[in-house]
DNA sequence: CCCTGTGTCCGAAACGTTTCCAAGACAGCC
DNA sequence: GGCTGTCTTGGAAACGTTTCGGACACAGGG
């Protein structure tokens, strides 16, 4: 920048007022420097500038679980998009279900400045990040420790909504796996209870299966012992996409065809033998509406009180569910 | 810092030394310190430290596509881990297919001052990095007007692969979908003729189709116009995962049942009314090995000329290919 | 002619590190 | 005791920006 206002022949401080906007600086001196800026290809740097006292850099940070899971990887892209329409950038933190390391992760990205936090929380303690002056938003689950807006779907509507569907098809033996200790399948087993006593059911207690792991394969396995009891359910609710998919491939060497509702779309799911009816959100929106509100925090435009926004199922029939 | 001097009563210099590593502080001293630091949760400041000359932050950048699509997915998972564990952030920028906005956002982030970028380029020039005085290492795709390191799959040795397996099974009317003026999906037609050449035979060329986008929906309308040729293909071999659904999309509808062969794995294929053979390779190993390149590049380690290096595939059957 | 206000511009200070030079302390050796 | 070398330590300079107080020129009003 020093360069560019010796070649401009004006002083530091004009130089960086045309780069800011150029108010109360002459047309002609302005672009003198622009014309000097693109002679020496001058570029911001924006390490400098988030150094400034008060600025924070033009960074949002992202922590999440594998992003080889559809539902993260949307949060991901769409949370991009709108952060990038406001020229911010996302730092990305990967983090695979370990809260020491979540931690660890975080305490990085804050050394790091950046204007504000979308945390896809684990469900460790999170008061650290109360005194950390960063806004925070929480997607897709609470985090306890720390009051902050949150984003997510409605869980348990979507549990609900899934039980009501396979209640009403007459199904009253329906099995339901969870991932383990998920903030979010918690709820849509609520909601999965609820629509049973609605019903005036009782749910049975064996056909809850708590998986020590939230992979397909765990859920195959769950499934296939599912179906070989001497009462197999008649149907069965997937609690997450991957969950969907064990349950699937379990399906496959059993001859019995339960009905399967899985929460969670996925891609392909109209193309499989038996299209999957399926519980869905919009969960780019879900990435859409975090990145907005943490733009909106971190500009200091919006200082209302925490929000919870919380975001509608709607259950897609395509076939699984209803057989 | 300079609170952390005070408190335990030393210097600047010495605090900043013990931050880093604590070599040539007694050890007294150092633990002095320490207990400072933990009585104030100091925290270094990752951008004044990026600052200082010669020192480059310590994060990544990486540009891509949609990160939707499993593919980017995987390479971006993979590259973080790899990043995280040298203690680097990554800094993704995504860009939707459009070379000037790919620019805007690559210059964004060397001006955050990137230790170095992953870039999977698009078809545009990107000579303009050549002065930029970062290490570049393009993934999946070459660049032109710069020479880089460059991590890639064997698209050539792939496609002919896909090939030579269906002429192998007496078919004689492939057709190929190729997704738009991508490098890759040229590539991958190059060794298709390839393997039609080593057979003797000659491509019929009314069965090259160029898609006009690379989008699930532009290989399903492609597809059906295909087979309702007065002499549709016998088989159909898609160079992107994506166009594969596409074409599977479409044969649901056509009482045809052509073999089908897709250019990279994806996500239940094996699950599909007829499972999908295709050609795949190790997408994470592409981003864990463009990750690892770029880091020695950045450490200064690695001073070797650009490097090529070529991932192979391998073909999968599982029964598209083979009807 | 003087004063005031406006429009433009300059350059120093500050941000929080790292690094380098200098200096102090102390031991060992002659 | 004096000299030399090693081990610690302190503190200033530098990194590239933004911001702020002030300076200068000029116009307009009294």
């Amino acid at each position: 920048m020093i360069d560019v206002a010796k070649r401009a022949g004006v002083g530091l401080g004009t130089v960086s007022r045309v780069v800011n906007g150029g108010a109360g600086v002459r047309d002609e001196t302005a672009s003198r420097v622009r014309a000097a800026i693109d002679e020496l290809g001058f570029q911001r740097n924006e390490v400098a500038r988030a150094l400034r006292p008060g600025k924070k850099s033009s960074s949002l940070a992202l922590v999440l679980g594998d992003l080889t899971n559809p539902f993260y990887a949307t949060i991901a892209k769409s949370s991009l998009e709108v952060a990038g329409q406001d020229g911010f950038a996302v730092v990305l933190g990967s983090v695979d279900e370990d809260p020491e390391g979540e931690k660890r992760a975080i305490q990085e990205l804050i050394g790091r400045q950046v204007a504000g936090l979308m945390i896809v929380p684990d469900q460790g303690d999170h008061s650290f990040l109360a005194g950390a002056g960063v806004p925070v938003v929480f997607v897709d689950r609470p985090a306890h420790g720390i009051e902050a807006d949150i984003v997510m779907v409605d869980n348990e509507g979507g549990g609900r909504m899934a039980a009501d569907h396979l209640l009403r098809q007459g199904h009253e033996r329906i099995a339901i796996l969870l991932a383990p200790s998920y903030y979010t399948t918690g709820r849509r087993l609520r909601g999965f209870r609820r629509a049973y006593r609605s019903a005036g059911l009782t749910v049975d207690e064996s056909l809850v299966v708590q998986l020590p792991e939230g992979t397909a394969e765990a859920a195959e396995k769950a499934t296939r012992e599912l179906m070989h009891l001497p009462e197999p359910p008649t149907a069965l609710f997937a609690s997450t996409n991957f969950l969907t998919e064990g349950v699937l491939r379990a399906l496959r060497e059993v001859n019995a065809e339960p009905a399967v509702v899985g929460f969670d779309d996925f891609r392909l799911a109209d193309m499989l033998p038996t299209p999957v009816t399926v519980v869905a959100s919009d969960i780019a929106e879900l990435g859409r509406t975090a990145a907005r509100l943490l733009l909106d925090r971190a500009s200091g435009t919006d200082a209302r009180p925490p929000q919870r926004i919380v975001l509608p199922c709607a259950l897609i029939q395509r076939g699984s569910g209803e057989r």
